[in-house]
DNA sequence: TTGTATGCGTTATCAC
DNA sequence: GTGATAACGCATACAA
């Protein structure tokens, strides 16, 4: 059976030899710039695989090799602009180094599975993954027991795995406690609960530290990953009348949905509402009222997770023990952050509620 | 030399025919479900390649069957969230359909040479590629003429090439249009004008169209791909005092940040100046001042790509001519273009003009 | 229904 | 310095 690549025979090792009269050994060390071979014949070489538009077959390199200079990557959406900045790092980091990427996205763990399979099929020398569920990594587990290199892009403690990532828990911990130390009493939260807890978690311990009851309430899981998604949320929130004057939203994405619902019901931020996103996406810092945010050094993130994924990869033998590198989030206070005003939105003020 | 692979040996069809005592050519056949193998010769041999943790090489399949099953993706930037989600629809798309994606970002002609010879390296059976100079395509040109298939994801006519986009010509045209026939005189506009000079292109032919008068330095480029960008240029624009009442930016980035710098300045956005955007991003909903944008449907856009890449590569011997698909942009009009007001801003109103 | 031999393009080993 | 030869893991043609 004919197949695309037969169209056009692409040049081989084969090919150069034959046209210069040397072995396809010689050609290969040549081409890799073997000082065993002679000036001469190196000079020849080269000019001839110019000619013959040769390109090295990395297929067939990596099955001799058994690497393939290749390392997949794992995102779950790029809807978020801050990952999505971590995932082009990372790319550029990868290729700056000599390795190609693989790109895949999954957003349930099925999907996360089959992109891992389809690493595998490609011979991927290692893998960069935001994985979906941070609660179950047991499957990132058995590669690294196999000896496989993965960096998960995470800051959490404790997983037994390599990762890199920020703070979230002390950098959610210090975006509520900014809240509760402006006089905040009564806040509510965007963000996921079980999949990815470590943010809710520290606005939770932020309220356990400073003594401030916590509803369950107050706390609400969007769905999706949107702006929308956090305009519903807040809806919802402030369909709860819980007499909320402060949000915490785990996401740019969502804080931004949030002021807008505020500016749709005429609830004014900071004055009626304050709100603290976190990611520090551009949006934030150029919206009608700038968005207090936790920033995250995407590129120093991507640095490091390349790095650390490189050293596993070059390690022979078994892998050495997992490592956490926790970096610091930093909270950017802007606008949208202030002291409770005097009127409060709940009371009916708005439109429905 | 030991290497990162032989830590754990990967098991082959020969660890599992020695471990069923069929040959490896009935292992591979039974594994791919070929009927010309017994019922109980394929439950036996898909049972033990369970228990060896059995994952096909892509790479030896590759080089025997000359096709990788995966294609190269390039991108520019993923700043731009529009372009961003074409990029993860047509990772799905392709996924759905068994291929795998080797992702890269360039931003240079140069990168983009790199970038495509990493992807001819890998084997890739295909190319879909935002390109980064609209204006010289010689070298895709050359990939096909040795019958690579390409999909440019591009809206231009009369490339020579297959493309797949939206008419970037026509909707700019349409959004200026939009603008003067609110009445508006003095329009500015932001936007590449060397490697991608269609959406100016609309914007002049709009004028001449229209008989309104148009002078260059109404036209800036922006520096980079950002709102921050958008920001500069506008000031920029502002600068030069032409009584600009609209401006027209042909990415909702630079719009936005062209709505940042009208509140910082004090001009009241759309009365003193209309705004109207491309791209119809999910931020200029949510913005304070909703953004007058150019809806382009990615998702459409992903599949008409992936698509026409699949039947360019399922064709055997020569490709088809190419193929032009050209989506609509929808003007979606929001609150940030009106008529002109009666107050212009450039007559000294704001801090520094 | 199953086995054997051959080749894909490359690198590595070992001759010469 | 350079050239054979084997091997990587798989699929195919051809035998049995």
């Amino acid at each position: 059976m004919e197949n695309a690549l037969t169209r056009q025979r692409k040049s081989t090792l084969a090919d150069i030899a034959a046209k210069t009269g040397y072995g396809t050994n010689t050609v290969s060390l040549a081409l890799r710039g073997s000082t065993r071979i002679s000036q001469a014949a190196r000079d020849t070489i080269i000019k001839a695989a110019e000619a013959l538009d040769y390109v090295p077959n990395n297929t067939a390199k990596a099955l001799v090799l058994k690497r393939s200079n290749t390392v997949g990557m794992l995102v779950e959406y790029l809807t978020n602009p801050q990952p999505t900045a971590v995932a082009t790092a990372l790319q550029r980091e990868m290729s700056d180094r000599g390795y190609s990427v693989l790109f895949a996205t999954s957003s349930t763990p099925e999907q996360e599975a089959a992109a891992i399979e389809m690493f595998r099929r490609h011979m991927v020398d290692g893998l960069l993954i935001y994985p979906v569920d941070h609660t179950n990594l047991s499957h990132l587990h058995r590669l690294r027991e196999r000896n496989f290199p993965v960096v998960m892009l995470v800051g959490a403690r404790d997983t037994g795995l390599d990762a890199v990532g920020v703070d979230e828990f002390q950098a959610s911990y210090d975006a509520t406690t900014h809240l509760i130390a402006l006089g905040h009493k009564r806040i509510g939260a965007l963000g996921p609960t079980k999949d990815k807890p470590l943010k809710i978690e520290g606005f939770r311990h932020a309220h356990r530290v400073h003594g401030l009851p916590l509803d369950e309430r107050q706390i609400y899981e969007p769905v999706g990953f949107s702006m929308a998604a956090g305009y519903d949320g807040m809806a919802i929130l402030a369909e709860r009348d819980l007499g909320l004057t402060a949000l915490f939203a785990a996401s740019d994405m969502f804080a931004l949905g949030a002021m807008r619902w505020a500016k749709v019901k005429g609830v004014s931020v900071p004055e009626q509402l304050s709100i603290v996103g976190y990611d520090n996406i551009e949006y934030g810092e150029f919206s009608n009222t700038t968005l207090t945010s936790v920033r995250n050094d995407g590129g120093t993130l991507a640095k490091a997770a390349v790095e650390r994924l490189i050293a596993l990869m070059e390690t022979d033998g078994p892998l050495p023990p997992p490592t956490l590198t926790l970096l610091p989030g930093e909270l950017v206070v802007r606008e949208s952050s202030s002291r409770p005003g005097r009127r409060s939105w709940a009371s009916g003020q708005t439109d429905k509620l």
